[in-house]
DNA sequence: GTATGTGAACTATTTCACAGCT
DNA sequence: AGCTGTGAAATAGTTCACATAC
């Protein structure tokens, strides 16, 4: 089982494992060997069974793994038994697409609050949630109990949002805006860069041959 | 300056660079160090200097980096003097945020072909590109001399798409769909999945005390 | 003195190889 | 025979330390 601490792109690798598994079960497979699960995420067998290793040992030689008691054991590993609840600033074509995506209510993530700063917008519901001034954000994170912003708004406002966020108590932050923002130590910040990953793509399409 | 490939992880921040390095040449602030240009993205000095020591040598020992020659260095290894042309495939929130996102123009990527399977949506015009039915997509790729392919749809729906992308030639895709899709090994792929990311925040918010 | 460029050390992550279980 | 679990080897990526240039 091993009490160390699991790297962060092992974890990442077995939230698509438990989704594959979650398939496989709705299907009614009972048993599936590492090989199997590879193929199905585009991983190879020993990189499934390094990072299956980190969560426990239940496979059974031979067989495989038990696909009811491997999702059981990722799910609490992975502490899907809690719900996170999620505040989105900046309610533009990404913050609704985020807002409306129904995979997060499946994923114990609640979206409960979002901000913009424009006035035309506030008001609306995206999906039951109320579009709120940005100036509101302090008030509502600490209401709603919000553990976890998402940074929706262009680059120039992006750091003055995440301040606020981080000041209204919020502990993770999933920055879409392409800039660098800082944030205090005690805070984790996750970047997803769009425009960085199709630049990323458009360089190895100038420089293969 | 060196003919080895640049690992990818280097290119993702020689982006990064250069965006910061726009900004300051802008300002019109001449010159920089690594230190100080490592601190306006989260980097650290020897970093940036690793990273730009795969584009060449035009630091000064002393001075720091001529932005406007750093400018033209990253604009030239990093291919920006050409144009790749971008179709989306799904034209929800997502799909819409993609193809109003004023970040790619000025990044040399051409939004130009829509799809999606509504039919309530098709003919309709988002940011000047008309959203057409996804049996198009192999006449309108090809016409329109697309390289990416952008995968916006719900992930029962994303292989079916992928295969069509690649039969019509695309080279590279990026799927934004939560679901592991094959292609063949000249294609490549990047995929960025958003609630794992959410995810992965979620699990080290439950793991730290 | 200040700042670059880089080999060497270190750390993280993946792949190999195989012993051991069913 | 088939498949897991895991040390050991290999690879990739980051940080250190310092010689060198201005």
């Amino acid at each position: 089982m091993s009490n160390k601490k699991i790297p962060e792109s092992t974890v990442s690798r077995l939230f698509l494992y438990l989704r594959e598994i979650v398939v496989l079960c709705g299907m009614n497979i009972r048993t599936i060997s590492s090989a199997e699960l590879g193929e199905r995420v585009n991983l190879s067998d020993v990189q499934v069974r390094k990072d299956l290793g980190h969560v426990g040992q239940f496979g059974t030689s031979g067989a495989g793994y038990d696909t009811e008691e491997l999702k059981t054991a990722l799910e609490k590993i992975l502490g899907k038994n809690k719900v996170w609840n999620v505040a989105v600033v900046g309610a533009g074509h990404l913050g609704s697409a985020l807002l409306t995506y129904p995979g997060f209510k499946t994923h114990n993530l609640n979206m409960v609050a979002a901000f913009d700063s424009e006035d035309k917008k506030i008001g609306k519901k995206i999906s039951n949630v109320t579009i709120q001034n940005i100036s509101e954000i302090l008030k509502n994170i600490k209401d709603k109990k919000v553990t976890i912003g998402v940074v929706a708004v262009p680059a120039e406002s992006a750091q003055g949002v995440a301040d606020k966020l981080v000041s209204s108590g919020v502990e993770c932050i999933l920055n879409f805006a392409p800039a660098s923002i800082s944030v205090p130590e005690n805070v984790k910040i996750k970047n997803v860069d769009l425009s960085r990953e199709l630049e990323t793509l458009s360089y190895f399409l100038a420089n293969k041959r």
